[in-house]
DNA sequence: TTATAATCTTCGTATAAGCGAAAAGTAAAA
DNA sequence: TTTTACTTTTCGCTTATACGAAGATTATAA
């Protein structure tokens, strides 16, 4: 069947896929169930209905694909999330963690009409405050992802260029980050990298802290010089 | 049965309650479902589970009148509605019909933390763009209503206050509104008064026109001496 | 290769929101 | 007052979204 009325639900699933295909693959049933926070009864039965309504493709080893319309779906509801946390920010002075709580929300009442209106207003910003890429309205602009900051060796300073959409939704991550003025822009020295401990030291001025590995997978880093 | 959960769906049924009960009494089933566009058998259901869950008390004779909390919610869900018109149309450029829409999906997305900013963004308005007064944080402000434009005598010039929610409803009256000027302020000669025909004739500056008695009966005016 | 863990699938159930058809009750008009 | 018109209420059914329990598959590890 084809798309028929899409609900804030679906666009929810939807993202969750598109999400998690940017940072693993192959992106299976169990693992949107658990972004979702959902039931594996309710993963599937949602899952059919995402199939038959032509958002996604589940291939031979239940891996699951967006089809284009999927594709379109998630970048739409991204690009209204990420407008709305801009909104959220600069011209109502949210905080990080509230502004992605908040338009996730907001994000599925948003109208193409009001994005655009929104985009000019804001002066077409090109990344969300947690530094993600907008999608713009005629994306597949190819930018190269920066390298996640548990991969950069000890000794070696780079610069925040984001947390991914995976990250975003923890809010205890962000509000961390937050603490130790981790935003996009800051300059950061990896002090050590301990992955039989699970944990990393982190230098951003005078502040030294340790962090999880398994958080440092969801920031992205890039080197000074490009 | 306390309140639970609130749905956008009961925030509806409250606010169409509350704008009701401000234009005709008494306010019964029948009526509400018209606003809502309900068949009488979801009003029924809907409003038993309005009524258990303590948004409203179901008189004697099947008057629907809302309670402190029923009352509190559509306050609350009207002001919302009306600080996001205002900034649709004014921070957007949105026009007067687009933005009642989009605010009728928005206004259940947002949080009392972003209502609060929201209105210091737009410096406290108080009115919406169709010149409804918003609802203060804690109002039961007494503001004496404007008159109905249909009770206007022949003859009489009057200034135009507000087109009341339920007018805002009716995306035909306000697109007649927008192309004759009549907004907020806006002078009105009333020239004649046809109530037999359902008709009444008006003149705004050069251009005269005439209106149905039930749209008048929508739009408040006052004097011009205050 | 077998045992354990992860994953998928089916089944029964729930709730919010909706519909139409038709019966029952109430109000208005003739 | 009787008939007509409106309202309310009941009944059965639908869809989207969720759950848990338990069976069926696959993977992964031992």
């Amino acid at each position: 069947m084809e798309p028929s009325k899409i609900t804030p639900t679906i666009e929810d699933y939807v993202k969750a896929v598109y999400v998690l295909a940017e940072e693993a693959q192959p992106v299976i049933a169990a693992r949107v169930a658990d972004e979702m926070g959902v039931s594996p009864s309710t993963m599937f039965s949602t899952l059919r209905r995402l199939e038959s309504e032509g958002y996604v493709r589940v291939e031979r080893r239940k891996e699951i694909h967006l089809t284009v319309e999927g594709k379109k779906v998630a970048e739409g509801i991204l690009r209204r999330h990420f407008l709305t946390e801009r909104l959220l920010t600069d011209l109502l002075g949210l905080d990080w963690v509230k502004a992605h709580q908040e338009a996730h929300r907001l994000e599925h009442a948003i109208s193409s009409e009001v994005e655009e209106r929104l985009a000019k207003l804001l002066h077409h910003p090109t990344t969300c405050p947690h530094g993600n890429r907008i999608p713009g309205k005629r994306s597949s602009s190819s930018h190269r992802k920066g390298l996640p900051l548990h991969r950069v060796p000890a000794g070696k300073k780079v610069v925040l260029e984001c947390i991914t959409e995976g990250g975003e939704r923890d809010a205890r991550l962000l509000g961390f980050m937050q603490q130790h003025r981790l935003f996009p822009g800051t300059k950061v020295q990896v002090l050590d990298v301990a992955p039989s401990l699970g944990i990393m030291s982190l230098k951003v001025g005078r502040d030294e802290f340790s962090l999880g590995i398994e958080a440092a997978k969801k920031i992205r880093v890039h080197h000074n010089k490009p």
